[in-house]
DNA sequence: GACGAACTAGGACGATTGTCCTATTTTCAG
DNA sequence: CTGAAAATAGGACAATCGTCCTAGTTCGTC
């Protein structure tokens, strides 16, 4: 089927593009992974831009699909966010190894002032979104975004160098440091909205 | 002069490798910056992996000599690591255009499996150690590399938000809690030192 | 069962890649 | 002034890049 093929190379190109970066994967690679001829890919995707495209949109799908579910899952604001922040533990090995996926594609288009850069800022935002939504759930008001930054930030931060040094203690440690942060916003808030205590 | 083709050769590489990326710079790119054939190129690197190593080389040689002016300079460790905070607004333009030179070379050459990764973490390390002996000097004794990387991690995080979102604002307010964190560190750190009051 | 559309394979294309070679020019010590 | 070494220019090299084309094959629909 055709859905089925174009799927696929949507797939492994998406592998590819977060393990080698999207300048240093070439077509040939994709097809040698999917096991299909260069003409059948160009069936599919007229330039590699094109591919680019489909990884990105197939990211935002899955991102927000992902998102949809702590909405459920999780009951309390702050649990989902605290899930947020332990993505960096569950995909420790891949970050350790790659990088966050997010940051290094953001970081690679602009450095080849690439037209797909806006696209792939749009996934920092849809966690940035979904973020400020958990803050603003909790009452923190106009400060939402900017404590949904911040966080998006430090988790940013901690990837890279936990690539950079391949430190999973590090790792470990600042995802704790993210908790007892939020810990501490929580108990600045409510301790703000009783001032005179209870 | 043989040195200072070379040098004008290094010097263009490292501007282009922090612009567009180690990968998508060519060869006949640097070549035609500095206005020189190839074959004159070749003559001064072997391979483009040379050139790689006399920009790390030469990267490292800057921020060893900047490091070291800001250790005579400030005379207070905490003003120090107030200068390294404030890179970021320094080089805020840069930053919002091409990510942090550190941090983007370091994830490049990971995702490159590049034998020049540990040589570019090496420029962190280069921080890292700076950063720790000004939190030694401090008083934090064992805490003080957790405290280097910490820092290090926000300072990345923020350079790699500035340039997925041009945001210029963002990247101010995230110094001044990054300067509140320094504060509350050492009003912390004076506090234990005298746990029962003055 | 036939026929048009979708799918697949494989090669050709010009351009560019990193690398290397051979001339020519410049530099500088003896 | 001379001759060896260093520096420079320009092109050749195979390989690979993204792109495109032309054949076959498979599929779904009348």
């Amino acid at each position: 089927m055709a859905t089925e093929t174009r799927e696929r190379i949507v797939e492994a190109a998406d592998l590819l593009f977060y393990q080698h970066g999207f300048e240093a994967t070439s077509f040939a690679d994709i097809a040698r992974t999917v096991g299909i001829s260069r003409g059948n890919f160009y069936h599919h995707f007229k330039t590699k831009d094109d591919i680019l495209d489909g990884v990105i949109n197939r990211r935002l799908a899955n991102t927000e699909q992902m998102l949809d579910r702590w909405e459920i899952a999780g009951s309390d604001p702050a649990e989902r966010i605290r899930s947020f922040i332990h993505i960096l533990i569950v995909n420790g090995e891949k970050i350790r190894k790659f990088g966050c996926p997010v940051g290094t594609l953001s970081s690679e288009l602009a450095k080849l002032n690439h037209a797909a850069k806006s696209d792939a800022a749009a996934l920092f935002t849809l966690f940035r979104s979904w973020l400020r939504r958990q803050f603003e759930r909790l009452g923190f008001g106009d400060k939402s975004d900017e404590l949904a930054m911040h966080i998006l930030g430090r988790s940013q931060g901690v990837a890279t160098l936990a690539n950079a040094f391949d430190d999973d203690r590090f790792l470990r440690h600042e995802v704790e440091l993210m908790c007892d942060w939020l810990d501490v916003q929580i108990a600045d808030l409510t301790n703000s909205n009783h001032p005179t205590g209870e």
